[in-house]
DNA sequence: GAATAATAGTTACAAATGAAACTAATTGCA
DNA sequence: TGCAATTAGTTTCATTTGTAACTATTATTC
């Protein structure tokens, strides 16, 4: 069943026209990543007991290990809060070995550990072959432009975040 | 602060380069739609006291109103729980009405109550500037092609969750 | 070089979410 | 009819999440 139309995006229609939820950009990316996200987790899940916190953080140990906490936030887009949970169900788990930074005790040092490496081996490939599955219908130049207005979306949403005026006519 | 590069997708990465997770696409669609709804809930929550699924309720009702619970979870894509509780939340604030279906007592007919009217009228314009901000920096082009990508994405992404196979290689 | 402020990370508590059990009403069918 | 199966919607309970408070350590400042 499709459930989203396409068109024009709503914000061009005119004030008078009904809201169109179904055309609100905002509302179909919603859409789209929960069912994503749901796939995905399931995809993670099911065989290795992860959810997408704990993948991701594997995900960028795996690239950029030892690396603190607070630089894990960075990397991954999570908050603290997240990522210390993240990070102590993965030691846990026994995917993660932490040591404490001997020049600031308080800093962790954080990497895989070698079974933590073998699950991350071990998912890539799911991962790389679901993303590919997901674009599969796109022609090559939808696959550029979708990636290109990623980054400028991206920008976008963080600057308005930050500013926390998304509405206001500035 | 720019988290997340742009270049070719993880999955034209070939199988022993390293995965890049920030510019694996669900990670991206997931960062994205998450700074955007929390930018957005601001907007509904500050001034009136709604959350997202709220106005989504409410957004669905100003147009087809009326309408029992299931056809709102269809048009909403949300799920029986979440239109339930949301449906509970409106009329406690007495945004909604609802009656009961007299050809099938179990359904229930629901709409928008006059000030729940006034309150879908005063947020539309707010929504529309926000989405309008969001894609200040596209291209018309660009907006075009979003529009389109996102209709491809969102039925693709259905039949992939519907499917539960994200990861096989069919 | 103590006292204060700032930082890394964790814990605690409250609100949101999701899955499954449940209630009430209707439909199907013997 | 009467009983099983289905459907609409709600409630319950366990899990997740987000904000704020907290602990431990390091940096600053007087």
């Amino acid at each position: 069943m499709k459930l989203i139309a396409t068109g024009i995006a709503e914000s061009e229609a005119g004030p008078d026209e009904p809201f169109l939820l179904e055309r609100f950009i905002p509302y179909r990316l919603s859409v789209l990543t929960n069912l994503l996200s749901r796939a995905i987790g399931r995809l993670y899940g099911r065989r290795f007991g992860l959810a997408i916190p704990e993948w991701r953080v594997m995900a960028v140990l795996a690239r950029f290990a030892p690396l603190a906490a607070a630089e894990l936030c960075t990397r991954t887009a999570m908050d603290k809060v997240q990522v210390s949970r993240a990070v102590a169900r993965l030691k846990a788990a026994g995917y993660i070995v932490r040591s404490v930074d001997t020049a600031d005790r308080r800093r962790s040092r954080l990497r895989l550990s070698s079974s933590g490496r073998a699950v991350h081996d071990a998912i890539v490939p799911m991962a790389r072959a679901a993303e590919a599955k997901f674009i599969a219908d796109l022609a090559p130049a939808d696959r550029a432009t979708l990636d290109r207005l990623l980054g400028l979306l991206l920008d976008r949403a963080q600057t308005l975040d930050a500013a926390g005026n998304i509405a206001d006519k500035t």
